[in-house]
RNA sequence: GUGGGCGUAGCUCAGUUGGCAGAGCGCCAGGUUGUGGUCCUGGAUGCCGGGGGUUCAAGUCCCCUCGCUCACCCCA
């Protein structure tokens, strides 16, 4: 084998990709049943957006992007996550002065993450996002939540978990992130970790190492720290998720990963995946558009993984059945006429609106309706010199093995009836 | 970036103290002149991840390297 995927990435292969595809529009079809419109950036963007939204404290911007120089001299970099290129494009075509607040969109696509590849983390990664910008309102933040909730429900997950925590805002988060440090550089801390509470201490709280979690036990929260009015959001957030009956964990010391996050932070976890227990995650982001040089535009926002959440469905159980993408009806030509013939045959079946293949490759009778027999198709139609002589078809129902002869001239039309 | 495990046929894997590269499944052909799924018979699987070393001899031992994987870290 010459060359492979690049490392870190994989392909997406039958019959799996059908899965992929149908997560997308699963996780997709709640929100625009919500009002979210579709919108498509590119893949790529100015390095400094990045920088400046996502945040220069954060791991993603500083060991994780995929950046490079273009033929212009540009600095440009792969989009690590999708809510940078989303708050741009709203502000850029000032979607936010268009027409009514908040402006709702969502989307779906690739990303880009320099990390060492493991279960459920690839360099190259899929996600569906959604993002409601320019309101400042517990029931957007309690919408999107619940809209998630039923996107990963409707594929069948049981075993996804909602974790949910306010990390305050410019009002309160100051003097929380002061007493935190305070509290923080008493404990015995490794380089790194003694480094990150200089610059993003609320970071620390969401380490995983029992000797780190151990010293973190009475560690001040956000929760106990929020001002009145985030206070009174959050639990206005958490009342109308009690309503909707959406089930949550509150998490004190659940912790977003980029900078620009304020007040109400969650993260959809799945107990079946190892390490990368998180299959989306989200929160509001009231700062964003100002760091980036918009107006300000209180938002809430997620985003889901697309792969993970197939590997949650995996640890389900619920990709017991994968099937392929079959056909009703599948051509057997037996010769050169005769497969000329069924090519037409086989255009005028698919345009007649029934899904259609044909053995290709000059294969023989018998190797022909194996192919058949594996397509998935409920008929295998053989055509052959004795047939064409007659101006007629076979017809073989491949459950029943029956076969009857149809007139070449009516068996779009009966095939038409039969499938339908 | 750090630490552990693993790379043998299309797939899942076996391969003993170093001694002719194997099994199951799948694939192909025939049994059946123009008929799949079951059955019977036969066949092909291969740079044993790559490179170097030790040895009469390396899938097996040593070194390097690439890839995969699990955990840390990070995060969706």
């Amino acid at each position: 084998m010459s060359f492979q995927a690049p490392k870190g990435t994989f392909d997406w292969l039958p019959p799996r990709s059908e899965v992929a595809l149908a997560v997308r529009e699963a996780l997709s079809l709640p929100v625009r049943q919500a009002g979210y419109g579709y919108v498509e950036t590119p893949t790529f963007e100015d390095t400094d957006l990045f920088k400046r939204g996502v945040g220069e404290s954060t791991d993603v911007v500083t060991k994780e992007m995929y950046t490079f120089e273009d033929k212009g001299g540009r600095s440009i970099t792969l989009r690590p996550e999708g809510t940078a290129g989303v708050v741009r494009a709203v502000l850029q075509h000032n979607l936010h002065q268009a027409g009514s607040l908040p402006v709702k969109l969502w989307y779906s696509g690739s990303q880009f993450r320099y990390e060492r590849a493991q279960r459920g983390r690839y360099r190259h990664f899929w996600q569906v996002g959604a993002e409601a910008l320019g309101a400042e309102d517990p029931a957007l933040d309690a919408e999107l939540i619940a809209l998630a909730w039923r996107g990963y429900r409707s594929l069948g997950l049981e075993r996804v978990e909602i974790l949910l925590n306010s990390l305050g805002d410019r009002e309160c988060r100051p003097a929380y992130r002061a007493t935190l440090v305070a509290f923080l550089e008493k404990l015995d801390l490794d380089e790194a970790t003694r480094a990150r509470v200089a610059i993003n201490p609320l970071r620390v709280l969401d380490d995983n190492r029992p000797e780190v979690q151990a010293q973190l036990v009475d560690a001040p929260l956000a929760v106990d720290h929020l001002c009145e009015a985030c206070k009174a959001y959050h639990e206005e957030v958490r009342a109308l998720l009690d309503a909707a009956g959406v089930p949550y964990t509150d998490d004190p010391k659940l912790v977003r990963g980029l900078d620009y996050y304020t007040r109400t932070a969650f993260e959809f976890v799945h107990g079946g995946l190892g390490a990368q227990a998180s299959v989306g995650g989200g929160g509001r982001y009231d700062g964003l558009s100002e760091q980036i040089g918009g107006p300000p535009l209180p938002s809430v926002g997620w985003a889901l993984g697309v792969d993970r959440t197939i590997l949650a469905m995996e640890a389900e159980g619920l990709l017991a059945d994968e099937e392929r993408a079959s056909v009703a009806v599948y051509g057997v030509p037996l010769g050169d006429e005769a497969r000329r013939r069924m090519f037409l045959l086989v255009d005028g079946l698919r345009q007649a609106g029934v899904a259609a293949d044909m053995a290709f490759g000059g294969r023989g009778v018998k190797g022909a309706m194996k192919n058949a027999g594996r397509s998935g198709a409920r008929y295998a139609l053989i055509l052959g010199e004795r047939d064409l002589a007659a101006g007629a078809v076979q017809v073989k129902d491949l459950t029943t093995a029956e076969q009857t002869e149809v007139p070449l001239d009516s068996v779009i039309d009966i095939l038409k009836g039969k499938v339908q």
